[in-house]
DNA sequence: CGCCCTCTTGAACCAGTTCAAGCGCAGTGG
DNA sequence: CCACTGCGCTTGAACTGGTTCAAGAGGGCG
């Protein structure tokens, strides 16, 4: 148990960062919980009392309209963090976290954190630099969904989550494709539509995933961009 | 001079936390500039020197791909700031910053930031809290991207730039149409359409901006979301 | 006045949605 | 063992929101 808590915090940018005493003080208040598909790990408008360290599976972020529609803002891969804000701030939960796949998540206490942060400079820091990073991946996203076609979104999404694996590129997905679609900001038909298209591009349906053949035609369906005509705007 | 400076520390939510000492330390080496539209702050790319406070007018950020497209990722009103972050990362620029109109501008020398921010943990915590609160204006533009249409989005931003003028409500636009249909990810000929299509919600374009006789009707645009099919989503 | 620039309008076109049907597969129960 | 069902995914056809290209209206300025 204690090892798995020192393996979470050298993987972890956010706990890596911090002295060796404030890792120490966190995880005394930490709590590893494993939850399957599917599980709410707070949902909109709650108290918020803990951050999360996200150590296996994924998680994805979601918003309710009044309406009932959701969107998804964020998916989470092993390794990053989520939850922080809100719960520095001691706000209500901005958002809705839930597993999309079976994982394996740490918790820690909204207090300890704070407490830590106080202590300990370098520490709050990392918190601070990961929010930037979280806001450039946020920014990418906007950036995307403003001048990118649904295509080459799926394009960006399948190379930024390639895995060069013996020769060939492939990206696992282990969740459905209901789940990339709305990410993407596409309905589920339209996202396999958008597959189908990139046949042409050197990418596959394999059983375990999806397979790129040549990641440089990618690249290249990003670049060209129809939307030549505001090279300069006021 | 100084009292425009005393001014500036008082409206902007990140100087105003800052203990006196500190801001007495960051304004002696803080720079008040005038620009008119168009020009540039800073460059994608460059090193980050400085970060802005925006003491009067508005300010655009944006990105540009190799092809030339370009993407506007924020607006920036009065009172907020803008390029702290690479600053503070001392990264390059991530993205370029623009004069949407005539500009009012503090620049605050990047090493006095990292310096007030080591002294003064407060400030720390104001540039923290910042941070964080740009994040959630990102995931609000995340989400108004991914599930409202055009016209839906440009009844967001009526909304949310609306101020309560003797009765009526009005939106002030001192820039370019241009613009804002950029920063709502349309066309220039789509948001005239969707502004078109707003006047049977009681929006009328006025000699000095845009009036919204009925807000709640707006509201109520915004509610009624089509995509209702997917209440309920793996 | 004529020129430039912003904004609007019109008509054809295209990407993405909607609704509906069909396929393949896992789980269930006869 | 095979039919039955449910679910995720794909495919097809009609439709819609937004784009594209082109033309025109209005306003400021030399």
């Amino acid at each position: 148990m204690e090892t798995l808590m020192a393996a979470a915090a050298s993987r972890c940018p956010v706990l890596s960062q911090a002295s060796a005493a404030s890792r120490e003080t966190l995880m005394r208040h930490a709590l590893l919980r494993h939850v399957e598909r599917g599980t709410c790990i707070f949902s909109h408008g709650a108290a918020a009392e803990s951050g999360y360290i996200l150590m296996g599976g994924w998680i994805k972020i979601t918003r309710t309209q009044p309406c009932g529609a959701i969107s998804i803002l964020t998916l989470h891969a092993p390794g990053e963090t989520f939850g922080f804000a809100d719960s520095i701030r001691r706000l209500p939960r901005s958002a809705t976290a839930e597993a999309a796949t079976d994982c394996t998540i740490l918790s820690v206490s909204a207090r300890s954190i704070c407490q830590t942060m106080r202590s300990d400079s370098s520490f709050g820091n990392a918190i601070l630099s990961h929010s930037f990073q979280q806001n450039d991946s946020l920014l990418q996203q906007l950036e995307a969904l403003k001048i990118f076609s649904g295509i080459q979104r799926l394009a960006c999404f399948l190379l930024r989550h390639a895995k060069p694996g013996n020769g060939r590129h492939i990206v696992r997905l282990p969740f459905h494709k209901h789940l990339v679609a709305h990410y993407l900001g596409l309905k589920p038909e339209s996202l396999s539509r958008s597959l189908a298209k990139l046949k042409e591009y050197g990418v596959r349906t394999v059983p375990d995933g999806i397979e790129i053949s040549n990641p440089g035609a990618l690249e290249a369906l990003i670049g060209e961009t129809s939307d030549i005509r505001h090279r300069e705007i006021a």
